[in-house]
DNA sequence: TTGTACGCGTTATCAC
DNA sequence: GTGATAACGCGTACAA
């Protein structure tokens, strides 16, 4: 049962090699009578043209790196749900590899994808700096999701500015004291967001409590320990700024522990606007990140590389949700 | 900028390329100065084998194809994410395609998966009948995840005993009225999961209630509306039994919007036992559906399968996880 | 328009 | 142990 190849149909068809080819990919005009005899033979034959020896002889793979982080956040997860769906009706295909956030993860992730030849790269997060990436991925398209690399073209939120806007809101409501939790230390959108909730505070005339600054993970869990943690230290706040979605959830189920109503005690906002956050009870409200479609632009923008079209950057606006989870205190 | 092949190494090295090729995947036994000096020859050069060129020569692509459902619903996409976690220090690295549940889309997914010469195929849920993808796959080795289908290698999860033994249990806290809220209409899923509530109330003696069966889609607006209607309509219930999670999120805001507590007034059960379950207000009693380990165990299988050992079907166990949203009445 | 012949980078089969 | 050399299946100058 070998696999038959293009040379079978060119003997089944009475043509050369050549002319398969060229009816398959439609490189040249061929005689309709001989493209026809090509077709009906594909056809009769099931021929299925092999990609792997297409792609040695283009020197293109057709196949496209996606190097993801597995943290169980569903913000990254989403991305890489956008380009799967981006790439389905494109001749690529996407290829995954999980760098754990890891930097050494992501190198040897990486390396595997360059030795599949692949003809551009989506990297979703990560922590390789962007020297090494530079350096890696010389020469081949490469497009980066969820993290602004100057000198590198990126699919991105505007965390900081989003935070602001967040907090100022929260103020805005007559909120003055505002718990923050964080995302991981070094995680630049938790730094950025970070920087957006003083600025506001700043702004207003807010000092920074930093018994109300805390840090997390970007787990529900952190949300959950650092809000009883408080409750049970008597801090007093009105107001609680997550670190995303997941987060959120944590903290509100440590109020419904407390029996301290939301929005009425407590307000919060969270980061993300997954799927389940409008289905929050109360409903939350908060930062919503395009995540799938920033999966989506970064596909596009990588095609466009590949196709020698130059790009920019691309920054997408977050924006406030606003549904139940905030109220209005004097 | 010509990428380096294995004769640029052989030259260096001082050796032919078959040498370099035996001391590259240890083949062979090969003199300890000349394997040093290839080794050497690599490093400094950077030399990263074009897998796609060994690929076509062995006739084997060291890929593996996944067609996944990008229906939005956090199980499939678990899945997923054990598939990629599993094949990630494996030489094998999974490439996708979405085939959108739709039949055509499938195949045709599956026609490119096939084209692409990968070693074995991972087909996570899906509708494409059995027969086809017997034809369409005869010979490759393939599994299928979350789907159940008769003389194919397929990890599922065991949901009509699931729902039979969710429903028990709320029969056992004293629930009589317990509406159920159906998956999509001929998703095995959510056959299989009626079928079980149906013979937890005939064993009980309790009547079928044509009203309190409600057909969803898995989304988590069919909890929202229907259990809404369900009030207006003012029929009576005590618990009900959603499709899933993201349903059972719907079913809680609906409760919420009309102050009915829960699980004071009415109780809720769930399936999957995704991430953001626990966190509900009140964390969610459900059915775990163990998503991200089917993926691995899928992954592994296939793995076995392409070295030629012969493996089970796997059906998993759900398992009913008790938080807070049931409570028993009288 | 069509066919011939060679190249793509490796692996595998031989002899040596 | 080691090195030529022929596959692997397809694209593509080049010539016809």
């Amino acid at each position: 049962m070998k696999n038959i190849t293009i040379d079978d149909i060119a003997r089944v068809a009475g043509v050369s090699k050549s002319t398969v080819s060229r009816v398959l990919n439609g490189t040249a005009k061929v005689h309709p009578d001989k493209k026809k005899a090509v077709e009906e033979a594909t056809e009769r034959l099931g021929f299925q043209p092999n990609v792997v020896a297409s792609s040695l002889a283009r020197g293109r793979s057709m196949t496209i790196g996606v190097l993801t982080q597995l943290m169980g956040t569903p913000f990254y997860d989403a991305i890489s749900q956008g380009v799967i769906a981006e790439f389905n009706d494109t001749p690529y295909s996407p290829i995954f590899v999980d760098g754990q956030w890891q930097k050494g993860e992501e190198v040897d992730a990486i390396r595997a994808l360059i030795g599949r030849r692949v003809d551009g790269l989506v990297l979703i997060g990560g922590s390789v700096p962007s020297s090494e990436i530079a350096n890696l991925c010389s020469g081949l398209p490469t497009v980066i999701v969820g993290r602004n690399l100057p000198g590198h073209k990126c699919v991105y939120m505007n965390n900081e500015a989003c935070a602001y806007e967040a907090t100022k809101y929260l103020i805005a409501q007559g909120h003055r004291d505002i718990a923050v939790i964080r995302g991981l230390e070094h995680h630049q959108d938790a730094v950025d967001r970070f920087a957006g909730y003083q600025r506001a505070l700043l702004e207003a005339g807010l000092p920074l409590k930093q018994e109300l600054v805390q840090s997390g993970d970007f787990s529900a869990d952190s949300g959950l320990e650092i809000v009883g943690d408080l409750l049970r230290r008597n801090v007093s706040f009105t107001a609680v700024l997550a670190a995303n979605d997941l987060t959120a959830m944590g903290v509100r189920l440590a109020l419904y522990r407390n029996d301290i109503p939301v929005p009425e005690k407590v307000s919060i906002i969270g980061f993300d606007d997954q799927l389940e956050a409008a289905y929050m009870s109360p409903p939350l409200t908060t930062v919503k990140q395009p995540s799938r479609k920033m999966g989506s632009y970064a596909s596009q923008c990588l095609l466009k590389m590949i196709d020698g079209k130059s790009i920019d950057s691309i920054c997408v606006d977050g924006e406030l949700v606003q549904r139940e989870s905030v109220a209005s205190i004097q």
